[in-house]
DNA sequence: CAGCACCTTCACGTTGACGTAAAGGTTAGC
DNA sequence: GCTAACCTTTACGTCAACGTGAAGGTGCTG
């Protein structure tokens, strides 16, 4: 046994229940997610089980924190992962070149996909943000009442 | 003309269209509310059209904001909705009665309720902060790598 | 009073995001 | 090599949150 894994639990596969359960979803979701074009697994085994590496797991994290934390839907995660992609491919074509200019051009684009993100990102916090001093405020004036009672 | 007209657009009733244009919302959208149970038009003309009161406008704009901003369910909605009727109601009581300890009692209930909301509003709001965060950390990478090129 | 825009109540359709069962193949342990 | 646990695809079911007619009533305008 043991004859030639790479290192102490290195690289090491994934089937579709064990991701499931480290991410806290459903195998149904995850496989939900191909379908729609969020994720491919690494690999599949000789049977055609599904394998997933460490990469799939952030990404499959990345999705549940997109969509639980942040609630979006995941059409717009889709978008986001493009984004994600997008910016992969620049670093490659970054690190291909030594050219100033090019090289500045593509941290440029990077930095403005960034942007966007932040944009949007910013605007559900500001918005959520408001929300919460409306429901703070009313809440300091029952606590100002309280106090007004106690003394 | 405009006969007994109650000040200058007080306390005018408007039809549904009205309202869901004020509010960015379809029509269907504020019957499907009624539907479930989220709200009740203040009342119904001769030949039953829904009239709509400044109050359910508000409630109107709550919803939504809870809906887009927030990203509650209409089920979750209609428990806030439901806390602040109870919190009304409370008040209703709290004006009623000259005990202190009552008094006391009722305002308790009222910050509980509130503190309730806040914690699932800071709970959201916590979640979409450390996103954001991590996005923004990519960002001054990048930003800084950008600035190495540039001196 | 004719016409048009708006309203009503059914009622069925749709989309997103999965759940769930069926029928069968794969893998690890003994 | 058998069994139990896990996997595969396929396909239909479900729930929320509406959209979209259909068939008919309402209400202001000219």
């Amino acid at each position: 046994m043991a004859p030639i894994l790479p290192g102490p639990d290195q690289a090491r596969l994934l089937r579709i229940q064990e991701v499931a359960e480290l991410c806290a979803l459903t195998a149904r979701s995850i496989r939900y997610y191909e379908e729609v074009g969020l994720l491919k697994p690494a690999g599949r085994s000789e049977g055609a089980y599904r394998l997933y590496d460490r990469d799939d797991l952030e990404r499959l994290l990345f999705i549940k924190a997109m969509r639980d934390d942040a609630g979006f839907s995941l059409a717009e995660i889709g978008l986001l992962l493009e984004d994600e992609a997008a910016r992969e491919r620049s670093r490659e074509r970054f690190m291909a070149t030594r050219d100033i200019a090019e090289r500045r051009a593509i941290l440029r684009a990077s930095a403005g996909r960034l942007d966007g993100q932040l944009a949007r990102l910013h605007d559900k916090a500001e918005r959520l943000g408001a929300m919460i001093a409306g429901v703070e405020e009313r809440r300091a004036r029952v606590g100002c009442r309280l106090a007004e009672l106690d003394q």
